[in-house]
DNA sequence: TTTTATCATCGCTATATTGCAATATTAAAT
DNA sequence: ATTTAATATTGCAATATAGCGATGATAAAA
């Protein structure tokens, strides 16, 4: 139905599976890259490097934003995102150790 | 459109993104900790577990295993399901390096 | 060979997501 | 006060996804 049934998963599993969600798109994978890339934060406007409407960008830039990975302060009448270090690092961990929950067990099936 | 514009963005980019994209559903989450939790590959048919209809979990499965994060052989009637050791430990280090690109640069804007 | 068990696939419905043009909104600049 | 620039939001169309019942397919068991 196009409509996931969270409340049968831990909380857990929702918001790691929400995360990875967040990141399972190129446009925003392309934007994070390119705010990293930009020491400093860049406005979206520049974003338009990649080809998608300014709408799209923008709505990509709030997705990314409710998720908490990237923050956005207005400065004069454009607007400049970074990464949030926090949330970042906290991301970072939760999937690093999601990965390191399996020991490679040489498993075969 | 819910039709991505694949073409404009790098290949990296894209299989990064479909990557995440795979990860990112409660579902195929908790089907691959439950793989991991049993050391032995399980059968699908355990997943029942979860509280989804087989044909859901056997999709999610499909998914999975298209991702080649998992792999899948016959035994009898059933189907053991296992984690494809490279593909993990590759996917693991692709995703480290895309979080390692940011150097907490205790950026603010 | 008929059952039974275990999966995968098909077909369908309902919801979600992508993308964009058009339209607000806001603030600097004139 | 108007204009300009930069974003966000709205509304829409098209495609994608989640979920499931029903149906196939396959192999062990009876």
């Amino acid at each position: 139905m196009g409509l996931t049934k969270s409340e049968i998963f831990s909380e857990k599993q929702n918001k790691l599976a929400g995360i990875f969600k967040v990141l399972g798109h190129p446009a925003r994978i392309a934007i994070l890259q390119q705010i990293i890339e930009r020491k400093q934060c860049i406005n979206a406007g520049l974003v338009a490097d990649l080809g998608l409407a300014q709408a799209t960008i923008s709505q990509h830039l709030q997705e990314l934003k409710k998720s908490g990975i990237i923050k956005g302060n207005i400065s004069g009448n454009s607007m400049f995102y970074c990464i949030d270090n926090e949330v970042w690092n906290e991301v970072k961990s939760e999937i690093a150790s999601f990965f390191d929950a399996y020991e490679s067990q040489n498993s075969s099936c």
